[in-house]
DNA sequence: CTCGTTTTGTTCTCGCGTTCACAAACTCCT
DNA sequence: AGGAGTTTGTGAACGCGAGAACAAAACGAG
């Protein structure tokens, strides 16, 4: 059982190796895949110590070869096909996402519930409506969903893909979706990531401001 | 000092209450506010206590009061202004996000390497040089960019945001960026989001497969 | 005023994740 | 072959966050 964390940071690792195989490099030393990956070195062999005894002492790792285990480890050495629902601005962007179809998924249909978009063509895929979404699921046998439709919607969207059979979820929608036993969600909340960069930039703005106020104040 | 983890949870919660003030509810409890949150009722309070006794005991909170008091402690009571670097798909969706403008932020430029773009207006915001950066974070004091271009661009944003007095950084692009000390960064990255479900979706397709495989070939 | 009910704020314990530090193992050079 | 130099893999210590459990405080009924 690989812990939570380590996963979370193995498709960095392996965006890491990718770009040290573009770059030519065969080989690596722990230090240097860390530091390619914005970790330190401990955690990373650490991380990969779960996965198993994929390098060689006094030499490194193999760039490919642990590439390659990485990418079975995650489940990404064949792709997943994926449903995006919500064609709006957010929805338009993922489904040009070129790092998905490169990165182990392929996006085999894009739904909408406003029958005004339905047979647009978005990155050479046409959008369908919304109901059509039993029918896609089954038939290509989608397990992951993602939902890029506004807030009121995501709860019935994510009811729907459950009862299509999809037991993971990427959720965009800024709501809190609640899912059965065995169904994963991960969110990603734009605004939210804002704000937690909005609240350290305060402290920083105040510390600064008590500084000068100490400087030009002295100690009353 | 308020821990970074309650920090992360801050946004959820006042979104949760607005969404409750906007249902017209003017008191809640801890167990209300933490359902509509998505967190159980104890970590609620106790990140709540990190702030101040703003409750008060055997009635809850009253909604609009702690709404404030998260806000101030955020520091969304006013807006921050915020630049966009990368006017791609992303970049288009992210200047169209209305939770920005409703949620403590302000768009003040969007920049474009390509002066092709140049002039264009997205979401009402004209789309200028890059080179721009400097003038415009001078000029409005932005302390927070965002950055919406390929991978191979992004250090070097990174870079110029840093050298014109930005001291976070929202990172959209699939590349790991350095920064000083001080400056802060988050990073969002949608590929990884979905090989994360992909991890947790090959285990349970692990998991049913050898239940299959058990139940047909027993226990050999 | 007193007692029972409700709900907050806080203490305590447990488990997870991070980091340090080092032994084991491999290469290279002499 | 042997020793010096590297680098991995892991055991142990430490700190932080989650959750349970409870005492303190407010309210309302009689």
């Amino acid at each position: 059982m690989i812990p939570e964390a380590t996963v979370a940071r193995l498709p960095v690792y392996l965006r890491a190796l990718t770009a040290l195989a573009e770059g030519g490099i065969r080989t690596c030393s722990s230090e240097d895949l860390a530091s390619a990956a914005g970790v330190n070195s401990a955690k990373l062999r650490k991380d990969l110590s779960y996965l198993g005894s994929y390098g060689t002492r006094g030499v490194g790792y193999d760039v490919d070869y642990l590439r390659y285990q990485i990418a079975r480890e995650i489940g990404v050495t064949h792709d997943w096909p994926v449903v995006i629902v919500g064609i709006g601005n957010l929805g338009h962007a993922l489904a040009n996402y070129s790092g998905f179809r490169s990165r182990g998924f392929r996006v085999v249909a894009l739904l909408d519930a406003d029958l005004d978009r339905t047979g647009e063509l978005v990155a050479g895929v046409p959008v369908r409506p919304f109901d059509d979404l039993e029918a896609i699921a089954s038939e290509h046998a989608v397990a992951i969903g993602v939902i890029a439709t506004p807030a009121a919607a995501a709860q019935d969207v994510a009811d729907r893909m459950v009862a299509a059979g999809v037991t993971s979820i990427l959720n965009f929608a800024p709501a809190v979706i609640s899912v059965p036993e065995g169904v994963d969600v991960r969110k990603v909340d734009l605004s939210i990531e804002l704000q937690i960069l909005a609240y350290h930039e305060q402290r920083k703005a105040h510390e600064t401001g008590r500084e000068v106020a100490a400087a030009i104040g002295g100690d009353q």
